[in-house]
DNA sequence: CTGAAAGCGCTTACAG
DNA sequence: CTGAAAGCGCTTACAG
């Protein structure tokens, strides 16, 4: 076992230069106004180099009552494709602005309250709706709040919008040009999965009713080939006949392509199709997924600016609309 | 504004209590060799629940020496399906040993060494080869220090295997079961891919020389309709013929179906393909996809299982061999 | 059984 | 231009 080697701190710095321990900080931190020599500064320096300083982040945490830390509390969601890429590009996005990412579910029962007076972040971001006095008391705790909302948002507060909804409608606006107008929905059954369905849905629904187009059936499908025969088939043999397909996601559409090709049928014929995420695998199904792509750069980057904006006091970047969501004609529709 | 609000601090809770921080301290952390009456202890407890009470990380890092977080490095890989699977599961692992995963990535030049001195965390887990001498100073440290390396360990540390040459090797296998002796292997060209597909590469070939197979030849292909095309044609009008492809990953395998079909041709009669990661849509490419599916649920346990134990002085458990790959044979070989 | 006190490694008024 | 000192909120020998 190799012995424990004591730590580096800046008190070895300040000896090995010369200098205090004020001074260590001072030139480390670039404090404001205060005048080193670029003598002293460099002697600073060189010994930071040697000793491999590195200045413990809990020592400052504590001294500054909050961390570098942003921390992104969501619900035990399932990760999705889209979720993933989000999380793992605000990473990067907040890591090269020198904060790092901290990621906890919040399970049925667990209090966001805990995790954030733990942690003491310098930000938190909310997945998903919180309840007033707790964001209350986290900006009564000088920490930024952020909420990455599924839906438009009810009131205007600093809360990012991945609109759900609106996805929904732009695949029924689609399917609704491409002269549909007896629409199904196709989602999960599964409940972890329902914060996203059923906002989908609505904006399905919604955008229907807008359009004059009698609203849509909803069928919970499961994604295997043979839940996908008989979603078609049902959709298939019933009065009126349902033309039209808006898939959960692009699992679900596929699914259902495939379904259509064992019953001797296909899309768009038979029955138009339209998924969501985009998958990489989506445009060598056969016939290729007509999709709906979500920007998850864009939503990173959004996110990332909202919270360093809101770290140095500015005013928060202009909202997102539906800028986010592309949709990606194929061949099933 | 809101008015800032002052910590609630275990001073405070020993005021309430009528005990003192010491005694807080013990009941909040069931210090051993302490006997501290029930009355007391629930004293202790009713007044933290009170003032809503939630010790802070920071200081208790800077006391202990480090952290209840288990951080990650990892190169600066793309984000595959599999690989944020495999962390989304540790993280949920680790959470529920209450350990927090922190994930940083780690750009060219940048030192591991700084990562880990200013975090302070219990553990740290290397995505791929880690310099001796590091690993020397970070147990040195006093922290624990796990390496997930993408082949064979070469040496018997405490190194977690995840090994993409056994995936290339059990593809070769599968498919010199099925008849076939004159290989390709299409990859990425895109050197962010080439750490996981130079190893893949590196098994298929070793099972190619076990078998007594000629030497696959390697292809970059980009893994679109037309790459996929063109690498079709090439494979077909080879002499000696092609008559099957490892590929890559799903997306490359999908890409070639479809290729093969825009040629008239058809897997697996015209050519044979097997991909990687057993994707979600992969089943409903026609013909489906066979395929290799890594168990990312098994690889983050063993992970998480390894520090768990690492920290708590036990044994490392024993290693994961290829139990975490499954071949899924589906209709494109 | 319980508490006073030291100390972890920083940052930052404050004094010179 | 620079440093001595206080203090952030914990844990833990140590003394009683």
């Amino acid at each position: 076992m190799t012995e424990l080697r004591k730590r580096v701190t800046a008190l070895d710095v300040a000896h090995a230069a010369g200098v205090s321990k004020t001074t260590v900080s001072y030139v480390l931190n670039q404090t404001p106004n205060q005048s080193i020599p670029a003598e002293t500064r460099r002697r600073v320096l060189d010994a930071v180099r040697d000793l491999n300083y590195t200045p413990l982040s809990a020592a400052r945490a504590l001294r500054r009552g909050h961390n570098d830390t942003v921390l992104l509390v969501m619900p035990d969601w399932p990760l999705g494709r889209t979720l993933a890429l989000v999380l793992d590009a605000l990473a990067v996005e907040l890591e090269s602005q020198g904060l790092s990412l901290l990621i906890r579910r919040q399970h049925h029962g667990q209090s966001l309250s805990g995790m954030w007076r733990e942690l003491a972040p310098a930000a938190v971001i909310a997945l998903g709706e919180v309840e007033e006095s707790e964001e209350e008391a986290i900006l009564a705790a000088g920490i930024f709040a952020a909420t990455a909302l599924l839906t438009s948002p009810s009131s205007p507060r600093t809360a990012v919008v991945v609109p759900q909804d609106a996805i929904g409608a732009l695949q029924v606006r689609h399917l609704a040009a491409r002269g549909h107008r007896q629409l199904a929905f196709a989602g999960p059954g599964d409940p972890r999965f329902a914060a996203f369905r059923n906002l989908r849905l609505d904006g399905a629904r919604r955008a229907c009713e807008e359009l004059g187009l009698p609203d849509p059936e909803a069928l919970d499908v499961d994604p295997s080939l043979e839940g996908a025969i008989a979603a078609a088939r049902h959709w298939l043999e019933r009065a009126p006949r349902v033309t039209a397909v808006v898939a959960y996601n692009d699992e679900f559409a596929a699914a259902l392509v495939a379904g259509l090709h064992q019953l001797g049928r296909s899309a768009p014929g038979d029955l138009a199709i339209i998924g969501v995420d985009n998958e990489p695998l989506a445009r060598f199904i056969s016939p290729s997924l007509t999709t709906v792509d979500q920007n998850h750069e864009l939503v990173a980057a959004h996110l990332a600016q909202l919270v360093v904006n809101g770290l140095a006091g500015e005013p928060a970047p202009h909202p997102l609309h539906s800028d986010a969501l592309t949709l990606v004609v194929r061949e099933s529709t």
